[in-house]
Order: C-alpha cells, then structure tokens, then sequence
DNA sequence: AGCAAAAATGACAACGTTGTCAAATTGTCT
DNA sequence: AGACAATTTGACAACGTTGTCATTTTTGCT
C-alpha cells in the first residue's frame, strides 16, 4: 500500500504538501496540486483512515435520525449509512428520539459532525427549527421540500411517480386508482402529482372516486384497496404509493379472489426488501434511500463546502416485475 | 479518553505490560494481570481501534457470505455484521458467489480473519469442504448439525418451534397446520421436530395430513395454506416455519374470506421484518441472526482460542403479536 | 547458595497521518 | 530594485497502539 510519502517522492514535494492537497486546504498552487493528484492516480493511493483518525482532531460521528424503525426500509437506510461511514472512516450513531435534550447533547458533543434525517423525519418542523439553532450541518433524505436548514437529497417523487403510471397507461389501463401516501410526507404529495401529470399527458380525466388515502401501511393499503374494489366502475390497476400499501392491495385482490396481474394490476414504489417478498414480486421504482444516505455520509464527510441549502437529485428506476401486465 | 499508559501509570507497570493484557498474550502473571484490569476498569478504558489498526499487522477483514440476498433476512444479518465489525475496527467483505477461485483468493489474501456463513450455506457441503482445506476459522449461522468445519451459532430452533406451538395449543387450538420450511435448512427440520414434540407433549396425535411442505417463500406459503383450507377438517391454527410462508398464509386466508385470528390463527417464525409490515402483525418467534453474526465477529475479532467446533445456543424469545387468538 | 534457563517486564522504535510553526518563495507596492 | 506582506512549502512532533529486543526477575536445579 503506498503512503502520502510515496507520493510526495513521486512529486517531488514533501509529504505534508501531499496531505494539503488530499485535504483539500487551501494554499496550495494548483500546479503543485496538480502534480501531486497525478501522483496519487498513478499510485492508487487509498487513505489509511485509521492512521488519519488517530492523528485527526476532526469530529468523527454521524447522526442519523430515524423515527419509524417498523418501516422496512429503515433497514437499508441504516445499512447504507453504515456502509459510508465505514468506507470514510466515521462512526454511526442511530437516534429514534429527536427531544431537544439528545439533538442538543448530540450537537454540543464536538466529536458530532452532523445530522442525517430519514423521513418523515426529513419535514418535521419542531426538529429542523431546533436543528436550525444547533448550527451544525444537516441533510434531508427523501424529500425536496425547502425549508430554513439542510441539504436535500432525494429522487425526483413527481417523475418517477410519472413513470409508473405511464407504464400502467401503456399496458393499456385507464381505470387506475391511486392510494395516497401519508400526509406528513412531502414526497406523498410529489407521488401525487406525479400519477395526475401522467394521466394528463394521455387526456385520461383524473377521477377522485378512484384516489384514496391511505398511510403508507400495510393495513391502510389493504382497506383502500377494498374500498376501491367495491366501487361499480372497479379500476384494472392500483398504483399504491409505496410497496408496504402495494402489498396490502395484493392481499386485498387474493381476499377478493382476483388474479394479480390477470384482473387487476398492482404497482408500489421504493423498491423495499417487501417488493421482492411478495408473490408476485410487484413492478415498483426504485429509490434507493440507501444510496441517498451514502451520498449524505460522503457530503458530510468532506469538508462542508458552501453548499447549505442545496438540492440533490438522484437517478431513479422503474423496475418491471409481475404484478403488472395488460388489460386483459 | 483514557490511554494505556494512563493505565500504566495507575497500575505501576510500564505501558507495554498493559497492551499485553489487554492482547491476551502469554507472559504476564496473574497478579500483574489482575492489577492492569482492575486499574483498566476503574479508568474506564477503551481501546482506540484507529492506533491499534495503524500499527498491527494482523488482519482485518471478514468475509460474510450470504448466499440468497432477497430472502427478507439478509439485510439484518448485514447490518449486524456491519455494526459488529464497526464495534471492533474490522472491514467487512460482502459474498453472494462461493465459487473455488473467490474464496481461495480470499483465504489466501493475507488480510482475512476468516468466514462467517449465513443460512442456508451454513451446511452447503461444497462451500464447506471447500473452507475446510483452506484453514481459516468458520463460524456457522443458525445451523445445529455438525460439519467437518465450523462453529455452530444458532438458537434452539427445536425449543422455540415448541414454545410457539405449545402458545397456539394454550389458546385452545388442537388442529394445527404446519408448513415445513425448504429442505436444505437444517434449521427447518428442527422446527418440525418441535411442532410434533409439543403437540406430543399434550397428547394430540400428529396428523400428516396437516403437515404441508414450503420452501420458505412467500408463494409457498400461500399455496401450503390454500391447500389446507381445502381440507374437510381445516386446522384452526397454521404454523408457518418462518414469517415469509406466515405472510403468505396471511394472504391466503384473506383470499377465501377468513378472519385472523378470529377464524384462523397464523404464527410465524425468525421476527423477520415482514412480521410487522403485515396486518395484523404476526405472533412468531425472535432469533436475531443480527444477535448471531454479532457473536460470529466478536469470536473471530478475539484471538481464536481451541475451539474449532463447538456450538453456541442464543436466546430465543416467543413475540405475541395480533394473528393468534383464542379458538371461538 | 549459586547458577543457568525461563519467564516477566520494560525501553524504545514504528505505523501513516495531521497539527504546529518556521522557512522559503512569490507577489505588491513605492 | 528593494522592502515588506502574503502565500506556499517543508521539518518535525505527536497521536495511541503493537513489535522487537534488551533487561530484570523468578524459577528450577544441583
């Protein structure tokens, strides 16, 4: 493995040069920087993060606030930040409670670099204004709601939501029904929109009778369901704004005694463990909030440039599995 | 933070006597030893995994493998193996393929400690025969049988099977449907052997007819279920050999109209995520293969002592949720 | 008791990085 | 061109631990 001394041989410079430019601090003429991240290529240098965490004053730990651990994607939330915080050399700590004893302690605590909000936690008020004091960086995950504090990294909830329901259109379907998400969760709204943009681009009139809220549970899935298999103009598909209310919706067409996708069509959204779980497996988009997290690790774990209030917006992908197919 | 030579200091030894102490070498005499760990705990000491990472050679890295990455459970025996590693400064390297050429690279690779297996590669013969030849340690998850290879980590699957029938005969069931888990798990038949101990125990004859092969997923759950509720005397009570089959049994009870656990009760098994994403939420039984890929790299962080084969039973715990109830 | 061998302990370097501060170089102004 | 400030670079210590090897203490034996 080699060392910033190899590279600084290499570049001729000294090895503390070399740490100013892996760094990223300032003074440092760009043709010296130049040469030494040359060098570092040529070497596949790879920091060891155990001799710069011994000597680093930096704040290592990460917080990362997450409300509803029943949720399945919680799981993979966790998962990817830890995953990033290995790879930087970062410790995670895992918080529920957000009273503003914990967020202070946590804040005022100067190993604390910053804080990471899952949702729905990413739009809760209370804790972005007792954040917003708190000073220290802040990311939001899976929403793109502007608010006074953090960064926002999500996928594009409208587009994709879009996407699906231009799917379902094309298999043929008309009648669609929609089970909206909870409402504390701005990207239920964007998801919204989404499926209505869709509809429209195809002249399809957007029928409330066939909008239902639900909570994003697997209940308030299977109940919506239920009442939108009871209207007399019944829908040939559901679009479920998550897999969790997808999954009861298939549960909802089994009790019934319909065939999926033969009857009727079910497509969720996230692309959660419980999409795959499930027969049969539910088309749906792909958004990796463990990505999401892991973009947030590295944000945080760079220096913070001026960046304070941005948005970032990840790829998402509409992956076709077998509880969708054409109006038969 | 403490450091070793704090220690040092409150003990009246040199600094190197405590990193011996607290590394297990030989050498030290028990008087000594006794003196550094008194003087360790009273300073609440800490290892600073980042100076002993720097400067010892030993290796770092645990290979997990874990073979059937959409099975719900995967992503917990992850993030166990990922806090676990975390917690002692190790690096984990995630396996989904177990072909000859990746683990002699890997065995070889100077930086491995060695293998953690997660079901159902826990007994795959080849992988094990493979392991065996290739002389790093091995620790098995959820697994009792015995191996050329291996410790063994896994709870009393035939104990808690037991508890969680003995749970449905309590509430007044006698005709309790089983759905086995896939055959290659030594774990499911375990779980067998449990359902018929506890059904013996209260003198209730076995009926095969009751007894329905799955193979742990989903869809065979719900056909094992629709298969039994097509029999002239339907069980009361279904016991599915892990949570995923529960879920679908769910499913199928919905299908034809039925109640849980007012017409039919439902228990799973493993606490897998799947168990609370449902409705109602399944009674089922806790084995944390997150508790048993902890222990697995808490066993290979420790210098490995003489125990090459032994087997080490965790706790289970019978979780009464909302899909059993009393028979009517 | 005296001696050699074995066991226990200690002194000190080393790991690869960042922090501190001094030295060298460059830029700016008269 | 010279003086001075600003910028860029470098020398070296330090972080907390383990590895190596020398030194001291204990043990076993005659």
């Amino acid at each position: 493995m080699p060392t910033i001394i190899d590279i600084a041989k290499q570049a001729g410079v000294s090895f503390k040069t070399v740490s100013r430019v892996l760094n990223d601090e300032s003074n440092v003429r760009p043709a010296t920087r130049e040469k030494v991240l040359e060098a570092a290529k040529a070497l596949n240098y790879r920091t060891n993060t155990a001799a710069r965490n011994l000597r680093s004053k930096r704040p290592k730990l990460i917080a990362l606030l997450i409300d509803n651990p029943s949720q399945s994607y919680t799981q993979s939330v966790q998962l990817g930040a830890l995953l990033g915080c290995q790879k930087h050399g970062l410790y995670l700590s895992l918080h529920s409670q957000s009273d503003k004893k914990t967020l202070t302690s946590l804040a005022e605590n100067g190993e604390t670099i910053g804080f990471i909000l899952a949702p729905p936690m990413s739009d809760d008020k209370a804790v972005l204004r007792m954040l917003s004091k708190l000073g220290k960086p802040v990311i939001r995950l899976g929403t793109e709601h502007p608010q006074a504090v953090g960064i926002r990294i999500s996928v594009d909830d409208k587009q994709a939501a879009f996407d699906i329901t231009e799917h379902l259109i094309k298999l043929g379907h008309r009648r669609i029904g929609f089970i909206k998400g909870h409402v504390d969760y701005d990207a239920a709204s964007h998801r919204y929109l989404g499926y209505k943009a869709a509809l429209q681009a195809r002249d399809i009139k957007v029928n409330d009778a066939l909008v239902v809220q639900g909570d994003f549970s697997y209940a308030s899935g299977l109940e919506a369901t239920e009442s939108l298999l009871a209207l007399t103009e019944k829908p040939t598909a559901i679009f479920a704004a998550n897999d969790e209310m997808a999954a009861g919706a298939l549960a909802a067409a089994y009790k019934q005694g319909l065939r999926v996708p033969d009857t009727l069509s079910i497509a969720g959204f996230d692309d959660s463990p419980i999409a795959t779980a499930v027969y049969p497996q539910l088309t749906t988009v792909r958004q990796s909030l463990a990505d999401m997290v892991e973009k947030a690790v590295e944000l945080l774990a760079a220096p913070q440039s001026e960046d304070k209030n941005t948005k970032i917006i990840l790829e998402h992908a509409l992956i076709s599995r077998d509880s969708t197919g054409p109006v038969l």
